[in-house]
DNA sequence: GTGAAAGCGCTAACAG
DNA sequence: CTGTTAGCGCTTTCAC
């Protein structure tokens, strides 16, 4: 049970006494401070290359009270977006000389708190989190009780931690207006059952984007799934049976995209000739698919460097009292996906 | 540049004066060592609720020469089958009270060297890689030199650390083995073109497979892709136009897999009626594609939980001196994508 | 410019 | 059973 320790490796005494001079003057240049000679630098660098000191990271921290590491709490980093997302906060956080720990929270109460608990025994420089449950009390007093700067991603909280948001309502608003200038006017979304801040953006900037163009907000277009997995194809089928069938549809989220694709291949109608499709999120595959799929993304990068910029400025003590909100725009991308609404849409032409 | 300092939080000499007890009686407490009476073990308990007291990590660290820490170098996050695994390998790693430091290093083998050197210098106590460059020489020295338990992931070296392997070879005789029960002789097979280990096994293993049910292995038909991305699409096109095209396609991975669908979709082909396909790799999409794609996956939480189970007794001592090899098997999974060859595939049937 | 020494918070060994 | 103490490896005063 109990980790046996790991053999101690040189310490900076050691490389004091096999260069002949005090630790003191060790640990100077060790850091680069100016009060020494040319010669004694010389004495000791050599030491260092000879024992391959590496200094003992535990006790600078415990000595500057700095653990030079960043605890990041994500729900799942299986979801492609968050993958991408850690991705670019550990490549600039790692030129700002810091580390990243990684935990997956899975959307637990329970666990967000045990891992924020974690961070803050742990030591965290600064956190980055986008929970699952912000809105749950107790997690939020975990999250203000811990301390250190905090970053908020695209979540939904008054709180008085930094975030950064995502634009999702101009963002949607725009993809409806392009939709409707091809002369679209039965849109359709399709998103899961999520009561988050992003989905309750996003919903509403689809209708007052639908609004602004006179269209009718029908609420049987605008389809909740219970989860995201495989209700969609039954959906969309149906949807698309309609005599008043939507003739866009926006998707939200990889797998829904997924399978209303294979319901409007299934169903034998061509994009974008019969139907007319925007995924929210840009996967991988959606500039590969044949054709192309109009996408609306985030900067996934710029969210990224947001957050960064806000930490790393906490963590030099500037940035102000009260906390600060960046806000971060949402990309159309239009691709072959995306064409004028059919004239009529009574019975599809079938393919070929 | 300098970080500062946090503000310090309770220490245990706070909690023991709080509880009027000694600093040696409260850590007794604290590390639920026996020998404390109930009066005791209850006036520490107040002043460390009062207070809400943590133990400070570093300082247990630098003490304990241990930092519950694992560090995992992969060569990018944002590859689902990492993620995936590195989901696993950190809810494992947690129940242990492990947490996991996370850095991806984009294939760069100066980046890995400097990563490890990282973890070295920071006491993890163990640590999981899945390199991009294990042939490099210094890369290797690096590994070797790390001094704490190293578990190597799917990597082809024949190192002195433990490591987890994905057992390619059958797996690839076995796929090719059942699209020749089909009736299949002509199968394609298209990879990137990657030096690695897995990439080797697998075409080797596919080379097996086809010679094992004499089929011909004909170059042509092992198409090797510069890159992941957007040439596989006309490769595919290109051999689904011969005369003697291949009534069977293996993509490996997930962008060449979809490349392959669309070429294939593009051309009017019928899966499986006119081409059955086999994805290596099993991505959450061909489960929900129609029709669903066959898949030769390997069980990434049996990786995760050989990877753990191997480091752990190491960190506990055990394991002997020599490096042990677990080996995960690769599961075929078929679903509608495969089905009889076509009796003739001169002029292929058209949709509809 | 350099050395000596204090102390970060903790655990474990030792004495009582 | 409890208190005292030494030190883990490091940075940083403070004298010299």
């Amino acid at each position: 049970m109990a980790p046996l320790p790991r053999p101690k490796s040189a310490s900076i005494r050691d490389v004091a006494e096999l260069a002949g001079v005090s630790l003191g003057s060790a640990s100077r240049v060790i850091n680069k401070v100016d009060n020494v000679t040319a010669k004694t630098r010389e004495k000791v660098e050599k030491a260092i290359a000879a024992l391959a000191y590496r200094p003992n990271h535990a006790a600078q921290s415990l000595r500057l009270r700095t653990t030079r590491t960043i605890g990041c709490l994500l729900t799942d980093v299986t979801n492609p977006l968050y993958a991408k997302l850690f991705r670019a906060l550990e490549e600039r956080m790692r030129t700002a000389g810091y580390m990243m720990l990684l935990a997956n929270s899975l959307n637990l109460a329970e666990r967000e708190i045990d891992i924020l608990s974690t961070f803050q025994s742990r030591g965290m420089d600064g956190v980055i989190l986008a929970p699952g449950n912000e809105r749950d009390r107790d997690v939020l007093k975990a999250i203000h009780g811990i301390g250190v700067p905090v970053v908020l991603l695209d979540r939904d909280i008054k709180s008085k931690t930094d975030q950064v948001l995502f634009d999702h309502v101009p963002g949607m608003h725009g993809v409806v207006s392009r939709l409707a200038a091809l002369g679209h006017r039965r849109i359709a979304l399709i998103v899961t059952q999520s009561p988050n801040r992003p989905m309750r953006r996003r919903i509403e900037g689809f209708c007052s984007g639908m609004q602004a163009h006179g269209l009718p907000v029908e609420d049987e277009f605008i389809v909740r799934l219970p989860t995201a997995m495989s209700a969609a194809f039954a959906a969309v089928t149906a949807l698309l049976k309609r005599p008043d069938r939507p003739t866009a549809i926006v998707a939200m989220g990889t797998n829904i995209l997924n399978e209303t694709l294979n319901a409007i291949s299934n169903l034998d109608m061509r994009i974008p000739q019969d139907i007319s499709v925007v995924s929210i999120g840009d996967p991988d595959f959606a500039a590969s698919y044949a054709p192309a799929i109009s996408s609306l993304r985030v900067d996934l990068d710029a969210a990224a460097q947001a957050a960064t910029e806000l930490l790393l400025s906490r963590l030099r003590g500037v940035g102000g009292s009260k906390p600060r909100c960046v806000m971060i725009d949402c990309h159309y991308i239009e691709r072959q996906s995306c064409g004028p609404a059919p004239l009529s849409t009574g019975k599809p032409s079938r393919r070929r």
